[in-house]
DNA sequence: TAGTGTTTTAGAATCATTCTAATTCGTGTT
DNA sequence: AACACGAATTAGAATGATTCTAAAACACTA
């Protein structure tokens, strides 16, 4: 994994390690806060935008999922990081991984399965629509997506 | 669907009922800031406010589906207010429903099926984990799932 | 017309995230 | 060891969507 960000011109600091220690360390889909928690543990000074640099430099270098909620923290997947679904607690905010071979006959079972009640779900996709195969990806987007090999998608 | 409204006790009034207009007049999935241009067109002096509270209203009453955004404003379907597929296109950020049946072998063909050149998804289940089925819903969760205090709830 | 809800409003508050500009660090070079 | 330069890190400000608050406007009934 490391290795994988060397690969890609991502240099290995103390904290980024750390950091990566965290999130590999956790099953439980820790946010920015929990993430910066973990790391402050051996690097007392650690400030936020570090965690937010680094699972941005992630992100490009698609070795974490981000998990989107608006109203709340992004929770973050470095196990699994290729888009998969989740269960979502809505009481606890637990978020857990679900195995993708129960998706077969759709959603109903899920609950049996899971011991979970179901409240709601949510399939998306997200791409291009054929419309704007020539465009960019919008900044507003390409922070979201992780994609593009050797294209500029940072920096101002 | 103002009866479903009446039903429930909630009053309509001409905000409201032009936020229903306007919500179900289009297939974009608005925005909260677009659905306040379209009420302002004819109650100028309309605040955000008020789109955001009947917003929540309808939620709660299962009128329109919320999709969340974390970086972004949520979209609304008032359309087919109940949990289902979205196209998102991450250049233009248009949200297009996508007809359940095409999920049946998943995720592969859809990009054939609709054009889009498809760069992730998203599929998550909101519920309820096995240890917290006593508990109620915080109203962190309680925002996005459109319950009051512990109360029954809709299942899919 | 007075009384009692609700609805609506403007603006402030909140909170996650992003940005900015300054500082520090790491590493290779003399 | 001192130097230099690009990258990493920092604190704090800025942003933007959403929520909250307290007051004003409104609708309806008695």
């Amino acid at each position: 994994m490391k290795a994988a960000l060397g690969d890609k011109g991502v240099t290995m600091t103390p904290r980024r390690e750390q950091l990566l220690e965290v999130l590999l360390a956790s099953d439980r889909h820790p946010s920015v806060s929990e993430i910066h928690e973990g790391v402050k543990r051996y690097f007392p000074g650690t400030s936020l935008a570090t965690i937010y640099n680094t699972i941005e430099l992630l992100k490009d270098t698609g070795q974490v999922l981000e998990i989107e909620f608006s109203g709340a923290s992004n929770r973050y997947d470095g196990r699994i990081p290729r888009s998969h679904p989740h269960l979502v607690c809505e009481v606890c905010e637990k978020v857990e991984d679900l195995d993708i071979a129960e998706l077969k006959d759709p959603f109903e079972e899920i609950s049996n399965s899971t011991g979970y009640r179901i409240l709601r779900h949510r399939v998306d996709f997200y791409g291009v629509c054929p419309d704007c195969q020539g465009e960019p990806l919008t900044s507003a987007s390409s922070e979201k997506t992780s994609e593009e090999g050797g294209k500029e998608v940072t920096r101002t």
